[in-house]
DNA sequence: AATGAAAGCTTAACGCC
DNA sequence: GGCGTTAAGCTTTCATT
């Protein structure tokens, strides 16, 4: 078995095509896809079931309104760690729950941190917090005004 | 304590608790919700249709793997945009497919711009079409060196 | 608002190709 | 891998409270 370049390889038309459907409307009726994509139902429930397995679906997701639930504010925060102590840090920071991401950067020893939290006031909490964690030493906020686009939709296009 | 004035005093428990149900697993049938809630299925029907109607759900969605996909490489990028041509920089940048998230920041005359792309040509790729752009005045680009944490689910918690 | 009941659809499991 | 069938379960509507 030889390793493609890249595991999407992996799947078919068939498969991408699920896929953009699901991404679009998680809800969709396998029977719709079916009808859709002009398979058979049970077909397309194989096929669901197999791209579930092998990871390509992680997961099914109502996407809420952050705004209308108050939690308006929307921050990222470059931290600066200990050096070595990285992903230790990264991964405590990850598990505090306003925090939806957390990447490690190239560049200065930095990690971004974007946080959604409750008004000014959430804000300030958290960067308290924050900065009693072990083996931060340096914190530097950006607030964001407006959010223009916030989407986590991947672009299945690519290797049309 | 008196009620806050955000939005959210607009739904009670039962709604938070199928905004949970929801967020954490998109697909679950309607009838489910109701067994865990103990009400009629129809009651939880109506519910639902309210939520999605004032907006509360935006939408549903599977969540795919990125990196299953190929789409592997992650990084945000600092615009400097002509002042004043702001908001219509981002919403030009916004529409590339590539894009996940645009964010005017406070502080520098900045937006922040998230892109997912395949590899580190798709990167350079997309900065070279994004330094086309009218307004565009300087970027600085930071890739992930490890994504620890990327997640879109709200903390429902907050008002407990 | 919430409910039970009923009609129509959907899913999930089967055996067959 | 793909398909049709079928039983069980789900959604949606509606009359009732």
């Amino acid at each position: 078995m030889s390793e493609p370049t890249h595991p999407a390889a992996d799947i078919d038309d068939v498969d991408r095509s699920i896929l953009k459907i699901l991404q679009s409307d998680g809800r969709t009726a396998l029977s719709e896809i079916a009808r859709r994509l002009d398979m058979g139902s049970a077909t397309i429930h194989e096929r669901v079931r197999t791209l579930e397995e092998h990871g390509f679906i992680r997961e099914y997701r109502a996407v809420l309104d952050p705004e209308l639930l108050g939690i308006d504010e929307v921050a990222f925060v470059n931290v600066e760690a200990n050096p070595g102590r990285f992903a230790e840090v990264g991964e405590r920071i990850a598990e505090h729950r306003s925090v939806q991401e957390v990447h490690e950067l190239t560049g200065a020893a930095d990690l971004l941190v974007k946080v959604r939290v409750r008004g000014r006031e959430g804000l300030s909490d958290f960067l308290s917090t924050l900065g009693e964690y072990d083996g931060v030493q340096k914190t530097s906020t950006n607030v964001a005004l407006r959010t223009v686009k916030e989407e986590s939709r991947l672009d299945l296009n690519g290797d049309d």
